[in-house]
DNA sequence: CGTCTGACGCACC
DNA sequence: GGGTGCGCCAGAC
């Protein structure tokens, strides 16, 4: 199995990098996308998160917040959830937004270079 | 194949 | 600060 895994899922390449987001930490969809080495595809980062299963326990979807570190899942329904996960690791919600000059994160892509593929 | 969709982002007003 | 419009592109049909 050395070289099929080539080309990974687009799935699997975002996933990758939530994982990597630091607890108490959060990021934005785009940044993930530039990050998996998909730029300007943050809506499908969005559509790979809300496939995520209960079973999914070692992703922290929660980190990732919208450009204005906004919540993005009120609308789907899942906002509560978020918001509960985010102030238990302490990052601090005020009105449904995080402080991203506090808790942003974002390595850069040099970061996303020394990741193994 | 062609179309539609959307946990987004950004330019504009 | 807020609201609207439109480009983006992988996946579902």
């Amino acid at each position: 199995m050395a070289q099929t895994s080539e080309e990974r899922t687009y799935r699997e390449r975002v996933l990758e990098v939530v994982r990597a987001i630091p607890r108490g930490k959060v990021t934005n969809y785009g940044t993930v996308a530039l990050l998996a080495g998909y730029p300007r595809t943050a809506r499908q980062v969005g559509a790979v998160l809300y496939g995520l299963r209960d079973s999914d326990t070692d992703v922290p979807w929660q980190r990732v917040v919208n450009a204005q570190g906004g919540i993005s899942t009120f609308k789907v329904g899942s906002g509560e959830l978020q918001v509960a996960l985010l102030e238990a690791e302490g990052v601090e919600v005020v009105d449904r937004r995080v402080d991203m000059d506090r808790y942003g994160w974002d390595p850069g892509l040099a970061w996303a270079e020394r990741q193994p593929k």
